[in-house]
DNA sequence: ATTAGAAGGTTTACTTTTCCACCTTTTTGC
DNA sequence: GCAAAAAGGTGGAAAAGTAAACCTTCTAAT
């Protein structure tokens, strides 16, 4: 039960209708958690997590690794910042880029969420059989790797459509 | 190339990030698409799609297999009520809902991507090995499952965060 | 039969994301 | 070295998505 259909169980829409759909409730979900919580928003949050793990410490790093807009990372920046979460300095290998550190304040939220989404997290691989979590992250990365390209073809179809 | 991390191989980062990676990725492509066609954006192609392959018939069926907001929804169907592409009537058996058909510039408009979509949607695929092919669906709908519930042990943890 | 509650949809306000033009710093190719 | 190209970042506008208040129609429980 709770599933969309009632009757027709195998219907096959297209792949990326099913990504929407699966990020849409993950997203909503990870609101709905961090709205509990306090001030921060999904992208924000990411970036703590990711400065304060350390698994990035400068702007372009967490940029890449998120996946997040270069306009909308320099707002959430500009946001986290302005509310005491992080602090940004010139990074003087390279001039463009800025090093980021979670201040105190930054670090208390961080501690106070991680452990909460982590379980999230781990309930969500449960979720999956073992053969599936071996090979999702495989297959996610080969579909995103597909999206980049735009022409595949279609610019032969464009032309026969719209000469 | 291409690759977001140079050095590391397999940081691996939360599911719901690759996701979302994902998803922004696939957006961007089908939206790419749809921009050199006219003036169909992303959720309207959908809706035109179900409703012109008779896969759904009412607003409501619409609304589910998309898994959209119905508050976008009915925004997003007044654009195309709007601009010639379906029309809506009374759906007698539920007077609350709709029932949605293309008009012929609808029509016109789906004959005309629904080539190329299934192009890229092949495209898609085929950068999927087989193994991922047979189990991607099956492990999206799991995470969409487990994405519905807000509740699995975090109430606890919140409550020991915030009492 | 009536009524409370659920579900569908609309509207409005608001937040988040995307797009684009522009500026600065690095890198690259002569 | 220097000019062009590339990459990082900023700010503003537009699009997409989310939330909440409200109305109508249906459903279900008395």
């Amino acid at each position: 039960m709770g599933h969309h259909q009632d009757s027709r169980g195998g219907l096959d829409l297209p792949l990326s209708m099913l990504i929407a759909q699966v990020h849409s409730a993950l997203n909503a979900q990870a609101r709905a958690i961090l709205a509990h919580f306090g001030p921060l928003n999904l992208a924000q949050w990411r970036i703590v997590r990711l400065v304060g793990t350390d698994i990035a410490r400068t702007s372009t790093q967490v940029r890449k690794i998120i996946g997040l807009d270069k306009s909308q990372l320099s707002k959430e920046l500009n946001a986290l910042v302005s509310h005491g979460y992080i602090t940004t300095r010139t990074y003087e290998r390279d001039r463009r880029q800025q090093v980021l550190e979670l201040t105190p304040l930054g670090r208390e939220a961080l501690d106070r969420l991680l452990p909460v989404l982590t379980i999230r997290h781990d309930h969500l691989m449960n979720a999956l059989r073992p053969e599936h979590r071996a090979m999702i992250r495989e297959a996610l990365a080969a579909l995103e790797e597909a999206a980049q390209k735009t022409d595949f073809g279609i610019k032969a179809a464009l032309e026969k459509a719209e000469p």
